[in-house]
DNA sequence: AAAACAAAATTGATATATCAAATATATTTG
DNA sequence: CAAATATATTTGATATATCAATTTTGTTTT
């Protein structure tokens, strides 16, 4: 059992590093292309992975909620970056294609992408890595306990 | 150096475990209590502990951004919970008060944010936890290492 | 096939994050 | 002290998160 002023500064550091390390990261991506954000990129490339999600499921494979997925598809479309096709046979099902234009913005983002992380891990061991990572799967399973409610 | 997947997975780990944490703990205040948000907990607390801070300084020790604070302090005080007094020595100085009600609300829900973390860091050692933390912290500083921009 | 039901997707409302721009206030300089 | 400068605060615009409500689409039942 954690102490309660060790649990209290856990968590701050949590929401602090998860907000420095994403506006580190989309300042270095901002500075290379335009007005993409870290959510947008996650959504395009889970879609040039998997075209044939359907929402709901992209929700599930990136963490965000059906809502968010939404917004963010219609913000990619209305970006270029993404294709709407009809889909006679199940309109449910997915019905997105990465354009062109989302096609080279990934590969030329890439890089940049993996820097940054590799950047904000920078003189973390591998196995400090695998710690934190047990504690977050630990923090996530927790919080989705049915029983406590 | 962590390998790049390894790395992926970590970053998704943290987003998801931050926001289940949020959504976690949010629902059981809201089960207690009325429409109070975490942020907007935190900055109440803050301002209770320490009264004399100004705006920036309250961003500061919550970790988030001006706008952000001026905004909560905003729907703080149109809920009562925080009085916004004059201060004619110094207009940049805290002229904020929690409220008798605001009092009583960081009271009674006290136990609720200190039984969240407590169920969300569940079967973590002490030593895993202060691990976890320094990892954080080593990424806070990688982000905002000025050479990196 | 029509009705009932289930699941998926969208929309609306509100909160927060972020950046930029505009104001307001304080401090320093001349 | 007035002007210039610095710092703090607020506001506007846009993106995302969340929840609730609604709408759309699909499946099942009869």
């Amino acid at each position: 059992m954690p102490q309660e002023k060790l649990s209290v500064t856990f968590f701050y550091f949590l929401e602090k590093a998860i907000r420095d390390y994403r506006q580190y990261a989309q300042r270095n991506i901002r500075a290379g292309f335009g007005d993409i954000t870290l959510d947008q990129l996650l959504v395009l490339r889970m879609i040039q992975d998997q075209p044939e999600l359907s929402h709901h499921q992209i929700a599930e494979a990136v963490f965000k909620d059906y809502a968010s997925i939404t917004r963010i598809v219609d913000l990619l479309v209305r970006k270029g970056l993404l294709f709407r096709l009809g889909n006679d046979r199940n309109r449910r099902e997915s019905e997105l294609t990465v354009s062109p234009a989302g096609d080279d913005l990934l590969v030329a983002i890439q890089p940049i992408v993996a820097k940054n992380r590799f950047i904000a891990l920078q003189g973390i061991s591998q196995e400090e890595i695998e710690i934190a990572k047990s504690v977050l799967a630990k923090i996530i399973e927790n919080c989705n306990e049915k029983s406590n409610g």
